[in-house]
DNA sequence: CAGTCACATGACTGATTGGTCATATTATAT
DNA sequence: ATATAATATGACCAATCAGTCATGTGACTG
């Protein structure tokens, strides 16, 4: 975690060096990512930013945290209201949330997706468990479904709980694919009402898939 | 490509050296990957895999031929017989090649995985437009299988063929969770029976979930 | 034996890496 | 104003990187 000299920086010098090690983390994968490139971009010296961070894997984990939180506090939001509804709608929720991160935070999401694809120093232990909860989390909400007769019960949960995990991890591609949203739009950048109808079409379209199956 | 030097190595050492570059890239993607430790693991010097390739991205490109190949290899055994199969023949097949691939060659598999995924010396549009080929290839299928009346006419074609496209992706990942084949495995290790048996349900089921969905 | 050619070698280069640390600067407190 | 503590700095270090090249080796040819 980082020392308590980070949070004693003036706001908007935390926010820079936040921003560019993102940019760097985005664009390349742990061991690739240069500190001193960071730091050159943040315009500080290097000695500083280790007055900020332990070494390299503080900051790496540092960002892996705001990425979570971030999409955290995205969760938190929509799912205020009541925590039983139906299974579809849980998943439209879910499936909803997913897009609005990967528009409004493009970086964040490339950073979590490099983190559970790519390699990373944490032990690779911790990491598939982090998507085998995820995974698992799918799993009690389709057999809740099955309790609740929304859902076949000759389905496999697990399996079914993969296929929608991949969909969801593998869904920001296909949104940055069909909108050009890039690495070119900032983090916050509000995306176009246009471009958040098109992505409700398409989770909506995911989920009509998913639920009854493409054959006539 | 390589030099006419390496098709002259004696079979084994070359073998040798397409060992070690591939144990190096299937850990480490591009920019990680080391050309010493791949020389020091191959016993050669460095110098001399400079007479067998330009540089480091020749010898990059050279392995990802290798898994292009090998894959495009399992396909044409896989569908030599009628290409016209009713649709969801077709994608059990597709289903299966790829399943078959990742046990057999689950490094070969992850360096192909990685380079879709993550960062290439390649011009980034040329691997973009590689997935979208696939896309496209699965379009076409769906397409195929619309007119032929199996599958339902109000399915956006592209988005149910990206959805496959993902699970096909993911699915290495997840066969490697459940069986818990890992880069221990060596490559052309022939997988058990039981686990070819698991592999099968599994993407029966898959497939079984994408044709008639998980609604009751 | 001499000459030629293909390949093998590893010391070397210049660049870059994560990380350190003595020193300089600034802010706070007395 | 002086002392003390907090932070900023970049030269520096050892390690590593991709890539080069002069030299060496061995096999084939005349």
């Amino acid at each position: 975690m980082p020392l308590q000299t980070f949070d004693n920086l003036p706001e908007d010098k935390r926010q820079r060096i936040i921003d560019c090690a993102v940019d760097e983390f985005a664009q390349h994968d742990y061991a690739s990512a240069s500190i001193s490139k960071i730091v050159a971009k943040a315009g500080i010296a290097k000695g500083s930013l280790y007055q900020y961070f332990n070494d390299k894997t503080d900051l790496y984990t540092y960002l892996l945290d705001l990425v979570s939180q971030t999409k955290a506090k995205m969760m938190a939001k929509a799912f205020r209201q009541e925590n039983r509804m139906p299974f579809f709608e849980s998943l439209l929720a879910l499936f909803s949330v997913m897009a609005s991160f990967e528009l409004q935070y493009p970086k964040l999401a490339k950073i979590g997706y490099k983190a559970t694809s790519g390699k990373s120093p944490l032990p690779e232990d911790l990491l598939i468990k982090g998507k085998q909860a995820t995974i698992q989390y799918f799993v009690t909400l389709i057999n809740q479904g099955k309790a609740t007769g929304e859902i076949r019960p000759d389905i496999d949960a697990e399996i079914a709980a993969f296929i929608f995990v991949s969909a969801l991890s593998e869904m920001g591609n296909f949104v940055s694919m069909k909108t050009g949203i890039d690495k070119n739009i900032e983090d916050s950048g509000k995306p176009t009402p246009a471009q958040l109808s098109e992505i409700e079409r398409l989770y909506q379209q995911v989920i009509m898939i998913l639920k009854n199956g493409i054959a006539n």
